[in-house]
RNA sequence: GGGCGGAUAGCUCAGGGGUAGAGCGGCGCCUUUACAAGGCGCGGGUCGCAGGUUCGAAACCUGCUCCGCCCACCA
C-alpha cells in the first residue's frame, strides 16, 4: 500500500472488515508534510489567509491531554479554512518556560549526580538545560504529528531561538527608551525556596488558611494618662522584629494623646514611633492600633513610604531570620515564630490569640508560602499598555469567545499593576543591562563596550533573566521575523484566532494583546477562543501529582488519533470542563467503524458505476436518493454554521448524527432496494448518491477525523476514477453551504413514518414478520394522501418491505385499513399501517400495547386540549402557535380515534383470548422444552426476592419519612434535605434490587431454555412492586414538603 | 470580600418562552450477505429549592442551597 492514491499501483478496493487505525494513521502524516501541505505560503496574497500560532507549550516535559485538547481544536480550524479555500499557515514553536524548566534540570541533576547548579557554574549548567531541551523538544513534536496536526513545521521556533531573543532584547530597549520599563527597590512576592522574585500572576492564594491572629502588649516609653501599653494584633509574631511603627486611626479618641508618642520594641529595645494613618487602620478591628513592618507587608510598606519610617529587613532571601532580627537571628521565620511568641509570652506581653482563617500567598511552581521582601527589580510600567488593550476589545477588534471572558480580561486590565519582570533564575533571556562600578546603568541592544554615562569599559551585566512570559508576550510577531518587515508578518499577522485554555488569559492573552498593539500597531488576533479545561471522568484537574495525567499518545495508539481528536471535539463545549471517559473514546471509535464499513458497502455495489464528476442529483431518481441528498444539505449547513461559531461540539455531533443515523441506518439500507435490484437507472442514481454522500461525509469529518477520512478518500477515488476527485482529500473543497430540499425531506418523512410504526409493532409484539405473517398475510398500509400513495406504488413500498421484513405488503389509498380482526395497528400522520395477526398474536398484550399508546396520547391531547381551552391563550398567544397546536390537538383526536375503535375491535373478538398461542405458534418457542420443575422454582424465587427487596426498601423510605415528618417542625431545613436524601436513596435501593433480581430471573430462564410465561409474571411483579416504592416515596416526600411548608409559614 | 460558571434520565452532558433531548449504560428481540465496534424496539425525568413575570417557564427576573473556578495587601 506504498500509493494508494495511484489508481495503477491501486489494489483490490475491497477493504479490511473493521478499520485498524494503526496502520492507517502510521501512513499519512509523512507524506502530508512531505507534499507541503502544512505550508503557509506568504506570497500568495490572492486567496484570504487564516493564521494561528500554537500556544508554545513547555518544553519542561511532554504533552497532556490539554495540549492535545489545543492541537485539536486548532488543526480542526486550519484543516477546515484550508479546505474551504483558505490559505492557512499554523506556526508551531516551544516555550523555555523559565522557572519551570530550571527546576525540573535541577531536581534531575540532584538525583543523578547529587549536584547543585551552582556546583556546575551558570555556563555548564544552561549546557544542560539545552540538552534537556533538545531532547524534551522533539517528543513535543513527535506527540504533534501522531496527532495529526498539520503544523507548519518550516517555522517551528523556541522562544529561545537567536530570532526570537534579538526580538526580546529590541522590546527591552524600546521600552526602557519610552519610559516604560524601569528598575527599583520595593517590596516584591520571594519564593525562598526558588529564590526569585515573581510576579503577581504567580502567587497562588490559598483560601481558608487555620491563622492565628495572636496579640501583644508594646510597653509605651512613657505611660501617658494611665496608659501604659498599647496592644496590638498579628498573624505573623515574627515580623515585630521589623517593626518601625505602630499605626492607630487619627480619628481614634482613645490613642489621639498617643500619636507622636513612642514605644519600646521588647526585644531589641528600639524605640517605634506612634503614627496616624486613616488608610490603614479600621479604628473597629481588634484594638484599633497595627504594628506597622514596612519591610515585610505590603499594606504597611505603603504606610512606610507615606509616613517616612525605617525600612527593616528581618527575613533574608533565604527565609531566615537575618542578624537585624536580634534574639531570633539565623532562625528559620517559621521557627522564629514560635520563638517570639515564647520571648514576649516570658516578659508578660502576651494578650491573648483567636483562630484567624486567611488567604496565604504561595509559590506556582514550588508551593511554598511566599515572603514579601525588598529588592531591587525590573518593572514594566503596565498602565500605558494596557489602556490601548483595552480599547481594543471594547472596539470589537479582538473578541473574546464565549464572549463572558470579556468581562474577566476587562477587569483584570483595568486594576493591573506594573509587572515585576526579573527573576533571579539562569534560564531564560538574560537582561539586556549592564553596570560600571559607578552603578550606572547601560540598557542596549548588543553588548556595549562603555558606560554610558561614564565611559567606563569595565561592565558587568545584569545576572538576572526576564520573565518567561515576557519573550511569550511577543510570541505572535517575533515568530514571524519582527522587528524585521518580513513577508510572513505581512500575509499572517494579525492571526486569525488565538485559540487557548482560559487559565493562561492574563499571563499570556493579555500580555500579547499589549505587546502586539505597542509594537505592531495592531491587535495580534481578532478572535479569543478560550477552550475548557480536560479533566478526568472524576472531573478532577489532571495532574502529576494526583497521578492522573493521560498521555495522549498512549489514547491515540489504543483507539486511534481520530477517535480521540473526534471525542474531544465533540466534548467541546462552551463553559464546561470536559471530563474525559474512556468509554466515551471507545464510542468515537466506533464510529470511524461506522464509517469505514459504509464505505466498504459502498465498495461493494459500485459495480458498473463511474463517476463522471456530475452533479449526482441530476441522475438521482428516487425519493430516498432526493431525500438523504437534503438531509446531507442540512448537516453540512449546520456543521459550518457551528465551526464558524467556534461550537466544535455540535458540529461534531452534527456530522455524527448525519453519517450513522440518516446515511447509514436509513440510506443506506434504503438503498438496497435500489442497488440490489434490476432496475439500471435507479441503480446507477443509487450509486452516484452514494459515492457523493460518502464523498461529502470524508470532507465534512476531515477536520476532525484526518487520518480515516484521507484513507477512505484514496480507497474511494481509486475505485470510482480519479478524474474528478483531487489525490488527496487535502486538496478537496468542503461542502458549500446552500438551500435544503425541504419538499424533498417533507415528501419522503411518511415513509419513515410508516417503516418506523411497522418496526415498533415487531418490537412490541416480538415478532419476525417474515416468520410469523410469511407470504401469504398481508400488511396493510393505508395513505390518506395521494401523492404519498403515488410513491408507494412507485416502488418505495418495497422498501418499506425490506427495512421491516414485510414480505406482502398491500397498500391502500384510504384514511384507514381494513378492519381485520386480530390485528396490530399503528397510526401516524397521514397513514395507518394493520399487522395481521390471527394466530400469532396474545390479543392481551396487543390491548396492552394499545393501551399504553392511548395513555400517551390522552396525556398530550390533555395538555393541549387544556391550553386550547384558556380563552387567554387563544386571545395573547401567536396565532401561529395557536393554530399549530390546534392541528396537532385534530391530529391526536384522529389518532385517539384509530386506536379506540382498534381497541374495541380487539375486545370485541370472539377468539378465546387467553389462548397461548404464542406458545404453540411461535417459531421459538417450539425448540423450547416445558420448563423443568427446578428452572421454574428457581424463577419463582427469584421473583419473590425481588418484591421482597422492592418492599423493603418502601419500608426502609416510609419510616424514615415518618421519623422526619416529627422532625421537620424544629429543624426544617435539615429535615428537607434528608427527606430528599432519604427518598433518593430509598428510590436508588429499589432501583438496584430490581435490576439485580431481574439479572437473576433472566439467568434462571436462560437456563431452562424458555420463555416461559412466568418470567412475565415475574417480571411483572418486579415492575409493580417498584412502581408503588416508587410512588409512595413521592407521597411522602409530598406529605413531609406540606408539613414544612406550614411550619415555614409560622 | 468581589466576580464567573454549573445543578436536566442510572452516568456524561446538549438544549433553551410553546409536544423535555443525545450518547453511554439497562431491558427485549435479531448471528439479515457494510459493520455484533452492528440492527430494531422498549423502559427511564418534581429540568437544584422558593418566589415572581407571562396566556404559557426547565428556559427570563429575584432570592436561597450545594458544587467548581478566578480575582483580592485588611492587621
Amino acid at each position: 500500500m506504498e500509493q494508494p492514491n495511484d489508481p495503477q499501483q491501486q489494489p483490490q478496493p475491497e477493504l479490511a472488515k473493521g478499520y485498524e487505525h494503526r496502520e492507517v494513521e502510521a501512513r499519512w502524516y509523512k507524506r502530508w508534510k512531505e507534499r507541503g501541505y502544512f505550508h503557509g505560503d506568504e506570497h500568495d496574497r490572492s486567496r484570504p489567509a487564516f493564521s494561528i500560532v500554537l500556544p508554545p507549550p513547555n518544553v519542561t516535559g511532554s504533552l497532556h491531554l490539554g495540549h492535545a485538547l489545543t492541537a485539536t481544536l486548532q488543526d480542526i480550524l486550519i484543516r477546515w479554512k484550508r479546505l474551504s479555500g483558505f490559505n492557512t499557515m499554523w506556526l508551531p514553536g516551544t516555550d523555555h518556560a523559565g522557572i519551570a524548566t530550571q527546576m525540573v534540570v535541577e531536581k534531575e541533576l540532584k538525583r543523578t549526580e547529587k549536584k547543585s547548579r551552582h556546583d556546575l557554574g551558570r555556563e555548564e549548567f544552561l549546557k544542560r538545560v539545552w540538552a534537556w531541551k533538545e531532547q524534551y523538544g522533539s517528543r513535543i513534536g513527535q506527540q504533534h504529528e501522531a496527532l495529526g496536526a498539520c503544523l507548519d513545521w518550516e517555522r517551528e521556533r523556541f522562544t529561545m531561538d537567536e530570532g526570537l531573543s534579538r526580538a526580546v532584547r529590541e522590546v527591552f530597549v524600546r521600552l526602557h527608551e519610552e519610559g516604560l520599563i524601569y528598575r527599583e527597590k520595593k517590596l516584591i512576592n520571594w519564593c525562598t525556596d526558588c529564590r526569585t522574585a515573581l510576579s503577581d500572576l504567580e502567587v497562588e492564594h490559598e483560601e481558608g488558611h487555620a491563622g492565628e491572629l495572636w496579640s501583644f502588649a508594646y510597653p509605651l516609653v512613657t505611660p501617658i494618662g494611665g496608659l501604659t501599653e498599647i496592644v496590638v494584633a498579628t498573624t505573623r509574631p515574627e515580623t515585630m522584629l521589623g517593626d518601625t511603627a505602630i499605626a492607630v486611626h487619627p480619628d481614634d479618641a482613645r490613642y489621639t494623646a498617643l500619636v507622636g508618642r513612642k514605644v519600646r520594641h521588647p526585644l531589641t529595645g528600639r524605640e517605634i514611633p506612634v503614627v496616624a494613618d486613616a488608610i490603614l487602620v479600621d479604628a473597629a478591628f481588634g484594638t484599633g492600633a497595627v504594628k506597622v513592618t514596612p519591610a515585610h507587608d505590603f499594606n504597611d510598606f505603603e504606610v512606610g513610604r507615606r509616613h517616612g519610617l525605617e525600612f527593616l529587613t528581618v527575613i533574608g532571601f533565604d527565609g531566615k531570620m537575618t542578624a537585624a532580627a536580634g534574639p531570633v537571628a539565623g532562625l528559620d521565620r517559621f521557627e522564629a515564630r514560635a520563638e517570639v511568641k515564647r520571648l514576649l509570652a516570658e516578659q508578660g506581653l502576651e494578650r491573648g490569640s483567636k483562630p484567624n482563617p486567611m488567604a496565604l500567598g504561595r509559590c506556582q511552581r514550588s508551593q511554598t508560602i511566599l515572603e514579601p521582601l525588598l529588592s531591587d527589580q525590573w518593572y514594566v510600567k503596565i498602565a500605558p499598555l494596557a489602556q490601548p488593550a483595552i480599547e481594543a476589545v471594547e472596539q470589537g477588534r479582538t473578541r473574546f469567545v464565549p464572549e463572558q471572558w470579556t468581562n474577566t480580561y476587562m477587569a483584570w486590565m483595568r486594576n493591573i499593576h506594573d509587572w515585576c519582570i526579573s527573576r533571579q533564575l539562569w534560564w531564560g533571556h538574560q537582561i539586556p543591562a549592564w553596570y560600571c562600578p559607578d552603578g550606572h546603568v547601560t540598557v542596549a541592544r548588543e553588548t556595549p563596550g562603555a558606560c554610558s554615562t561614564c565611559g567606563t569599559a569595565t561592565l558587568r551585566q545584569d545576572e538576572d533573566v526576564l520573565d518567561t512570559w515576557f519573550s511569550s508576550g511577543l510570541w505572535p510577531f517575533s515568530t514571524m521575523g519582527w522587528p524585521d518587515r518580513t513577508e510572513t508578518l505581512r500575509t499572517f499577522y494579525p492571526t486569525s484566532v488565538m485559540e487557548t485554555g482560559h487559565d493562561i488569559i492574563f499571563f499570556w492573552v493579555a500580555r500579547m494583546m499589549m505587546m502586539g498593539i505597542h509594537f505592531m500597531g495592531e491587535v495580534p488576533f481578532k478572535t479569543v477562543y478560550l477552550h475548557p479545561m480536560v479533566r478526568d471522568s472524576k472531573g478532577q484537574k489532571m495532574s502529576k501529582t494526583k497521578g492522573n495525567v493521560i498521555d495522549p499518545l498512549l489514547v491515540t495508539e489504543k483507539h486511534g488519533a481520530d477517535a480521540l481528536r473526534f471525542t474531544l471535539a465533540a466534548l467541546t463545549a462552551q463553559g464546561r470542563d470536559i471530563k474525559l471517559a474512556d468509554e466515551r473514546i471507545e464510542g468515537y471509535r466506533a464510529f470511524a467503524n461506522k464509517l469505514w464499513n459504509a464505505s466498504r458497502f459502498a465498495l461493494m455495489n459500485l459495480e458498473g458505476h463511474l463517476d463522471a464528476g456530475g452533479d449526482p442529483r441530476l441522475a438521482a431518481r428516487t425519493p430516498a436518493d432526493l431525500w438523504i441528498l437534503a438531509r446531507l444539505q442540512r448537516a453540512v449547513n449546520e456543521t459550518v454554521e457551528a465551526l464558524e461559531a467556534f461550537r466544535f461540539n455540535d458540529a461534531a455531533n452534527t456530522v455524527y448524527h448525519f453519517v450513522w443515523h440518516e446515511l447509514c441506518d436509513w440510506y443506506i439500507e434504503l438503498s438496497k432496494e435500489a442497488l440490489y435490484g434490476d432496475d439500471a437507472g435507479k441503480k446507477a442514481a443509487a450509486q452516484a448518491v452514494l459515492v457523493h454522500c460518502l464523498k461529502s461525509s470524508y470532507l465534512l469529518l476531515h477536520p476532525f477525523m484526518p487520518f480515516i477520512t484521507e484513507e477512505l478518500w484514496g480507497v474511494l477515488r481509486a475505485r470510482v476514477g480519479a478524474a474528478a476527485w483531487p489525490d488527496s482529500i487535502m486538496e478537496g473543497r468542503y461542502p458549500a453551504v446552500g438551500p435544503v430540499d425541504e419538499a424533498a425531506e417533507q415528501a419522503f418523512t411518511p415513509i419513515l413514518g410508516i417503516i418506523d410504526a411497522l418496526r415498533n409493532i415487531r418490537g412490541e409484539m416480538g415478532i419476525a414478520f417474515k416468520v410469523a405473517l410469511g407470504q401469504a398475510t398481508p400488511v396493510h398500509v393505508a395513505v390518506a394522501d395521494p401523492a404519498t400513495h403515488a410513491l408507494l406504488l412507485a416502488g418505495e413500498s418495497r422498501r418499506v418491505a425490506r427495512l421491516t421484513n414485510v414480505e406482502n405488503l398491500q397498500l391502500h389509498l384510504a384514511v384507514a385499513t381494513p378492519r381485520v380482526p386480530q390485528s396490530a395497528v399503528g397510526v401516524g400522520n397521514g397513514f395507518e399501517v394493520r399487522v395481521p395477526l390471527a394466530g400469532v398474536i396474545d390479543v392481551g398484550a396487543e390491548t396492552a400495547r394499545i393501551d399504553k399508546e392511548l395513555a400517551r396520547v390522552d396525556a398530550d391531547l390533555e395538555g393541549i386540549e387544556k391550553k386550547l381551552s384558556n380563552p387567554n391563550f387563544v386571545a395573547r398567544a401567536p396565532a401561529e402557535v395557536v393554530e399549530k397546536d390546534r392541528a396537532r390537538a385534530e391530529e391526536l383526536r384522529s389518532t385517539r380515534q384509530k386506536l379506540t375503535n382498534h381497541r374495541a375491535v380487539m375486545q370485541g373478538s370472539d377468539q378465546p383470548q387467553e389462548e397461548q398461542t404464542m406458545e404453540t405458534n411461535n417459531p421459538n418457542a417450539n425448540q423450547a422444552p416445558t420448563p423443568s420443575q427446578p428452572v421454574g422454582e428457581r424463577v419463582e424465587q427469584a421473583a419473590a426476592a425481588v418484591v421482597e427487596a422492592a418492599r423493603d426498601a418502601v419500608h426502609a423510605v416510609q419510616a424514615q419519612a415518618s421519623e422526619l415528618e416529627r422532625k421537620a417542625g424544629p429543624a426544617i431545613a435539615q429535615a428537607r434535605k434528608d427527606v430528599k436524601q432519604a427518598v433518593a436513596k430509598a428510590r436508588k435501593g429499589v432501583k438496584s434490587a430490581v435490576a439485580k433480581a431481574r439479572k437473576a430471573v433472566k439467568k434462571a430462564t436462560r437456563k431452562g431454555g424458555t420463555k416461559v410465561a412466568k418470567k412475565g409474571a415475574a417480571r411483572k411483579a418486579v415492575k409493580k412492586v417498584a412502581k408503588k416504592a416508587a410512588t409512595r416515596a413521592k407521597a411522602v416526600k409530598k406529605a413531609v414538603k406540606k408539613v414544612v411548608r406550614k411550619a415555614k409559614k409560622k
